[in-house]
DNA sequence: ATTGGTTCAATGGTTCAACCAATTACAATT
DNA sequence: AATTGTAATTGGTTGAACCATTGAACCAAT
């Protein structure tokens, strides 16, 4: 969905139904009103509802079928992760959290393998002209700058279409850059590690540091890699 | 895109604009031709042609704007796992086949928190009532049923999105269902396996079960819980 | 009373023709 | 050379009309 520039009819449309549907208002497995109805109600054209309702198709809301109607679909089956940046976080933010730090997982793991000197050189760069020090907002882009740049070097195409929708998600609910912000510290090890750990080239290891499912012998073995 | 019926001239012109991209031959960040002159190539009414581009808008592959036409997204940005499904996947099935085992591993954690005993014998039941010794296409579907059972005993909303794309990609893929087949074996262990480690409710334990990801003393305990 | 076929109303699917609105290209002007 | 204005191009929206599928209501034959 656009977002600059004046909005189209379509797109209102859809956040509309959309968020009829999430809310109950439309449960799933009942029937929308019938087209020419449902535009009336909406005060646009018929044809502007149909595109509508082809987008919402897409996501998996809704199901359109001759003579029959549109159905609203049983998203929780039907939609992807795309659905969650327009629900509401208030129970789910743990989950996206620890989605997120499987994913980066993952991908550093891959990194470990794939990600080529010009890649590792060009995320310590992001580290040093961000100097890591400046207001929340330009930390955050600074973050995702960081954490795009490396799933990128994982080569892992599959992890990179996921975390494009963790990375919506993220960015429609501030709350999850929050947590991110508040529990810097601690979670998943500084920047510089994830490059040392990537640097030192050993897949199951870095998966295994930021996952913290280390043994004891690994973790000496990964004190001595951080401290170099 | 609904399957049965007859297919809607809007999933037809979906179906081969995103193989058009797909192919490169309406290359990331170029314009597609003007949809005058696109729905008269295609032999369809620029209305239709509309509402498949405004599934494509959804899918995260083209993007519209007044006056400026219809642009190819880079969509390794832009589209969602959702994706996966359209493309070869020919250096792609390890990809798929460990974020499945990622997903099943996280699933499966959680279930050993919040999988009631009613999901636990509905686990038992479904493999009971399978028998596991049918040909390869009852047992496949056997086997998405019993792991959809699963994720939704883990209660996790969004892994249960994230499953649905991973199980859209398998059906998309029969090579990937072969692979299942051809692992089974020594690939996460038996279902049973599964349904022993969720019963003993140790969700850190399940995971690094199936991750493969034990320390010494801990495969003792899971040896023991396994031959229980 | 049950079965089977027919009709009909409702609903989505598609098309046509026209006009609105944003963008771009380019010529005219300065 | 820079600016401005205008025309052409492109997507956005609309209205009305007709096609195709579905399901319910109805009716007839058994």
């Amino acid at each position: 969905m656009s977002q600059l520039h004046p909005q189209r009819a379509v797109d209102l449309v859809v956040e509309e139904l959309r968020h009829r549907i999430l809310d109950g208002q439309y449960p799933v497995g009942t029937r929308l009103p019938a087209e020419r109805t449902l535009s009336s109600e909406l005060g646009i054209n018929r044809l502007t509802l149909r595109a509508a309702i082809s987008y919402l198709e897409a996501e998996g809301l809704v199901r359109a079928q001759q003579g029959q109607g549109i159905t609203v679909c049983n998203y929780q089956h039907t939609a992807s992760l795309e659905l969650l940046q327009y629900l509401s976080m208030d129970e789910r933010i743990s989950e996206v959290i620890s989605l997120r730090q499987i994913i980066i997982a993952e991908a550093v793991s891959h990194a470990c393998s794939n990600a080529t000197p010009t890649d590792i050189n060009r995320l310590r760069s992001i580290l040093d002209q961000q100097g890591r020090q400046i207001d929340d907002a330009h930390f955050l882009r600074g973050d995702d700058h960081f954490f795009n740049t490396l799933i990128e070097s994982s080569q892992h195409f599959s992890l990179q279409l996921l975390y494009n929708s963790v990375r919506r998600v993220s960015h429609a609910h501030p709350e999850i850059g929050q947590h991110l912000l508040n529990n810097r510290p601690q979670a998943l090890g500084s920047y510089r590690s994830l490059i040392k750990l990537i640097a030192h080239r050993n897949p199951s290891l870095a998966k295994k540091t930021i996952m913290g499912h280390l043994s004891e012998s690994e973790t000496v073995e990964v004190t001595q890699i951080l401290t170099t």
